[in-house]
RNA sequence: GUGCCCGUAGCUCAAUUGGAUAGAGCACCAGCCUUCUAAGCUGGGGGUUACAGGUUCGAUCCCUGUCGGGCAUGCCA
């Protein structure tokens, strides 16, 4: 046996299951042979199912199937034996020399364990958070951000090519009600007061902007703002004016009043914005290879293209002066307009038109966090992609659902209009970038998060992530009291971890790479943040109950090497996680 | 009204996507520091997986219905 590389003991039993079922019948060579751990060590290590899988199909009692694959397996270095139990399963126990040589390949690999090829290079793009540059992100945006991040973190780490993106929505109308309100606030500074509409947004931050340019430029941006009131719709039923249309109506006499200075506020606002969250972005551990904005598709003509392309397919009408698409053919429960009456396109147009860009971008898979208030549109979007001949099963798209703060009990308010909701700057500052991003990934993305602030900073020893973190303090705080050189421990004998704790760690620790293929394969973050978890849960237990630094030296050298294991493999965890591992607490 | 998602311990959530006796953390009770970090450990009570049927060797998971909750149903982005 090769012992410096141990294989991925699943994928290698499941290949001996495949020559053994051969043996006895014709198997259907897409059958997946599922090898699963077990929960109990009664059980072994590893079952398998085949034999009940096969039973329908050759009329035959599980167990005898089961019996008759066991006696066609062929021989494995690494199985000490296998039982036929229960209903019939196959378990398999592996050798104990097997499971513990598996620890000079973790110290080897280091860095690098838990990673793979299972994704063969692959091109995927991650595109996530995609907020509107229009505020500061809020706890809402933290969570697809820790989700999208993690998730580009383990799918590279599974052996695919990751590009991450972020999609800028800088060419739509919230971008028009941003610069209105900026230049509101500005002229307000030159005490030029005009009534400032409730629908426009409220934040402080809009008045920093306006003060900037106040600063930079002085009364530059004064014209003529009598003329601004002009032609907006009358108030009908007393105070509550501010209409859509009125709000539409003021932006567009602003285009006017300023012109070619329109572009100027609009884009100043615009770098402001996204310079912020780039930064906020930054400092929670998350970074994107492209910023790609939606702006471009109409510069470019992408949008038009795109259009047309759809025309010249037959998957367009024209309707009440509107331009819609034909999504009910692909399962949407009404057609969507593309470009309205007035001659824009809708949003959905350039989103059309970007997505077809991304696979002409040459990705192979393309995977969207969204908030999960978005479900209703991805029909339109895969219809969209079918229609321009391209395969919608290559979208995939991943819902992440609310986050809902929790303060003194009861539920913060997250009204960005009355510009009262938690930044995720301020949720930062309050529990810290590792709470917060571990917090974020705690739960299954599809899941309602429940963030209690209250649990996060003043009970903050309470938080899982310091216990996860205080494992890997520890293991540190050993290995830096133990006199040795960390580079004996690789090729030390480990045939004195023979305790069922010490068993139990590990085959905890070979279980991590699996548990990395999984979470890339399902796009399930939370797995990672469960299994540290349960591995640094083994790993305080069996802290509290055997001292490493024993006199014996091949007893101590073998401990020593299962806790660096342990410790290798938190700090790789944590890293995916965007967390840190802290070498003292 | 219609469509999608969800309902698991007092609370917040898992369960390798159909596997063996449904698991953790909080909270509650009782213990463990003169020894490598007590942000830790050990033990204990806690469940008809919302409810009722169905499918099969086997169901928290799949199907039907009922009840309850969330989201979506723009020529907004």
């Amino acid at each position: 046996m090769n012992l410096l590389i141990p294989p991925n003991f699943r994928t290698h039993f499941a290949e001996l299951f495949r020559q053994a079922a051969n043996a006895i019948t014709t198997v259907d060579p897409t059958l997946r042979i599922e090898l699963a751990r077990t929960k109990q060590a009664i059980h072994g290590d590893y079952s398998c199912n085949l034999a009940m899988q096969l039973a329908k199909t050759l009329h035959k009692n599980p167990r005898e199937i089961a019996q008759s694959l066991v006696d066609h397996l062929p021989d494995s270095p690494y199985i000490e034996k296998t039982e036929v139990a229960g209903a019939g399963f196959i378990n398999i126990f592996l050798k104990n020399a097997a499971k513990q040589h598996y620890l000079t390949f973790v110290l080897r690999s280091k860095d690098m364990f838990g990673t793979s090829n299972v994704g063969g290079g692959k091109r995927i793009q991650v595109e996530f958070v995609s907020a509107n540059p229009t505020g500061p992100l809020h706890v809402g945006h933290g969570r697809g951000a820790a989700i999208g991040a993690s998730l580009s973190n383990i799918l590279t780490a599974a052996g695919y090519a990751v590009s991450r993106e972020f999609y800028v929505n800088d060419a739509g109308r919230q971008m028009d009600i941003l610069t209105l309100s900026t230049w509101l606030r500005y002229l307000d500074l030159n005490s030029i007061e005009i009534p400032f509409p409730s629908n426009a947004y409220q934040g402080d931050y809009v008045k920093v902007m306006a003060g900037l340019i106040h600063q930079a430029h002085g009364q530059r941006y004064v014209h003529q703002p009598e003329s601004l009131l002009q032609d907006l719709p009358i108030a009908t039923n007393g105070e509550t004016d501010d209409t859509d249309e009125r709000l539409d109506q003021l932006i567009a006499n602003a285009k006017k009043i300023l012109g070619q200075d329109y572009a100027y506020i609009h884009n100043f606002v615009l770098t402001e914005q996204l310079g912020d969250c780039r930064n906020d972005l930054m400092e929670f551990g998350v970074e994107f290879d492209t910023w790609f904005s939606e702006q471009s598709l109409f510069d470019n003509g992408l949008v038009a293209h795109t259009i047309q392309l759809l025309d010249k397919k037959h998957f367009l009408y024209q309707q009440d002066g509107a331009t819609w698409f034909r999504s009910t053919r692909f399962g949407d429960e009404k057609d969507r307009v593309v470009q309205r009456e007035n001659g824009q396109f809708t949003y959905f147009a350039s989103d059309i038109a970007y997505h077809l860009n991304k696979f002409e971008r040459g990705f192979d898979l393309v995977i969207n966090i969204w908030g999960a208030d978005h479900h209703g549109y991805i029909p339109r979007v895969k219809g969209a992609l079918q229609a321009l001949g391209l395969d919608p099963a290559r979208l995939e798209i991943a819902l992440v659902q609310f986050a809902v703060l929790y303060r003194n009990g009861k539920k913060a308010s997250m009204s960005t209009r009355a510009g009262e909701f938690v930044t995720l700057r301020e949720l930062r500052q309050e529990v810290g970038k590792d709470a917060a991003r571990f917090f974020y990934v705690m739960r299954k993305s599809d899941q309602h998060l429940d963030f209690d602030l209250d649990l996060a900073t003043s009970q903050s020893n309470e938080n899982p992530v310091y216990y996860v973190q205080y494992a890997h303090a520890r293991v540190c705080s050993v290995l830096s009291q133990w006199e040795g050189d960390r580079a004996d421990l690789v090729d030390a004998g480990m045939a004195a971890l023979t305790t069922a704790a010490e068993l139990a760690l590990l085959q905890k620790i070979i279980d991590y790479p699996d548990v990395i293929e999984i979470a890339a394969k399902e796009l399930s973050p939370h797995l990672i943040a469960f299994y540290l978890r349960e591995l640094a849960s083994e790993f305080h237990s069996y802290y509290n109950s055997t001292r490493f630094l024993v006199p014996d030296t091949s007893i101590q050298h073998a401990r020593l090497a299962l806790i660096a294991s342990i410790q290798q493999i938190l700090s790789n965890g944590l890293r995916l996680l965007g967390v840190n591992a802290p070498d003292k607490m």
